[in-house]
Formats: structure tokens, sequence, C-alpha cells
DNA sequence: GTGTATGCAAACCCTTTGCAGGCGC
DNA sequence: GCGCCTGCAAAGGGTTTGCATACAC
């Protein structure tokens, strides 16, 4: 994955550096985070103003992207990096937990098709209590 | 509509004046509208800070939502003072059509339920190239 | 060695807040 | 008339940019 990464990096013509690395590598370990999340973790390795030019840099080359979770901006590895999925957001405890559905996947594919749209993304946030918290304060 | 909304901002005591209407006329006009625009076009009878404070508000009585069309955040009037629906936002024009989907909808209940989740709102952001933008730049 | 990428700091938003005056009820 | 709401201006926080230096290739 590291090594995709690296040869995606060296096919557009641009280098493997530190402050690259440093934050792929974080995107990695923690699937769903926010960009504040970077900068403050991959401070050591990389400048604030570089988190941002390489989060920008990312997007552009489809490695990332935004998504909406809990209501809440954030950013994840997209499927060339991770399998296709979606989030059930907690909205107590904050939580995500990852979903991936057949049937839905095929209903966007088909409200897509009827409205005479070529479909480029989808994303979906469903928000909630998790069972978790649903337990922990009854109601 | 405009009486509904007035009567509830009366209920929850609080009072009828200039920018909060001007706010949600604007609002009804435009479904499906960014922040800065609701400050552009209601700046001759609201103050920025006011249409701020203004929308915090209608967020708190679930008179406004946040949600994400085409990747950009936007603002809209809840299902109580619209029909639930999502959006086909195109990539090229920027425009959103709205969906609404009976099949899509039980997937997302039936998902919530199988993962123990008590649903409390869902958003949807399918975002592509739309017919008259396909036709105008074919590939 | 060359040209891209980085760090630092300043500039730039967009958004929030404090306060005195105005207006809905 | 009372107390909430507003406008104004200043402060705050996150993001972007300019420029000289450092480093990948």
């Amino acid at each position: 994955m590291k090594a995709k990464f690296k040869q995606q990096l060296r096919e557009a013509g641009l280098k493997v550096t530190g402050p690259r690395l440093e934050v792929f590598g974080f995107l990695q370990k923690h699937d769903l985070t926010t960009v504040s999340s970077v900068i403050r973790e991959c401070a050591a390795g990389a400048d604030r103003a570089s988190v941002y030019r390489t989060l920008a840099l990312f997007r552009k080359l489809g490695i990332i992207h935004d998504v909406v979770a809990g209501g809440k901006r954030m950013i994840e590895l997209t499927d060339r990096f991770a399998s296709h999925h979606h989030h059930l957001s907690c909205l107590e405890c904050g939580r995500s937990e990852t979903v991936s559905d057949q049937a839905l996947e095929s209903d966007l594919d088909r409200i897509s098709k009827k409205n005479g749209f070529r479909q480029v993304s989808h994303q979906i946030d469903i928000s909630g209590i998790c069972a978790r918290c649903q337990d922990r304060s009854p109601r």
C-alpha cells in the first residue's frame, strides 16, 4: 500500500518526501480523521502549511477525499487505498462504524441513471445513537 | 409556512424581528444555499453577525440544517418546512437536483437497525455530471 | 546541479464575541 | 418599560501565500 503510494507520486513526477510519507502513514493508521488531527499528530514531521499543501495534493491525486460523518467534516483514504464503505456515526460518543451495503449502492446507481446523471461519487452520513450509548443512557 | 415560522418563534419565547424574517424569506426562495449567499443577499436587512446568530438559532430550533452537496457545505430548510429529499449535484455546472426515493430510505433504516443504531438523521450527496453538461461536453 | 517541496511568518479569510443602543412585546 | 436583539468593530481560529532555504532525484 505504501509502495503503491510512492509509485503514484513518482509517476506524477512528484517527490517522495518526509512530510508526504508522514501524513500518508498517519492516514493509514487512522481512517476517518480530521485536518486538525493530522496537523497535531504530524507536527514533528511536517509543518502546518505542509500538511495543508500535502492534503490538497492528495485530494487532487485522488488519494484522500472529504467526507461528512456525524455532521463533521472528516478526511479519509479513497477506495483505492481502502475498500468502499460508508459510516454510521454516533452523536453521543462520536465513534463511527463502517458499513458496506450492496442494495444501497444499487439504489444510488439507479437514482443517478433515472435522472440522467453520470455518477462520479457519493457519500452517505447516517447519524444516530449507537447500541452501546443506548444501553448506557436508555430512554 | 411563514405563519408556522412566526408561531414557532413565539412559542419559544423569541421575537419576530426584521433580520429573522429576512433570512427565513431568503431560505424559502433559495432552497440549498450557502452561508455566504445569505450574508450577501440579506446584507440590506441583516448584519453579518446577525445572520450568523440567526442561522445558529434556526439550527437549534430545527428550522434549517447543514448538508453537503457537490462536496460543498450548504444549508437548507429542514423537513418541517420542505419535504424530505436528497440531492444530485453536478460537478460541472454546480446545479443540484432534488430526489426522493423510498427504497433508499428503507435501506438506510435497515442498515441502521442491523447495526443496532437508533437513526436520528442521514444525508446523502451524489455527485456527478448532469444530463445537460454531458450533452454540452460529451466524452 | 536543478527544480521541487519545505518551514517560517505574515496575510487572509470566515466566524464569533463584547458592548451600547434599538425595538418587539 | 423591560429585556431580548441588533449593529458595529474588534478579536479569534483556521487556512493560504510569499519567500528564502533545503532536499529528492
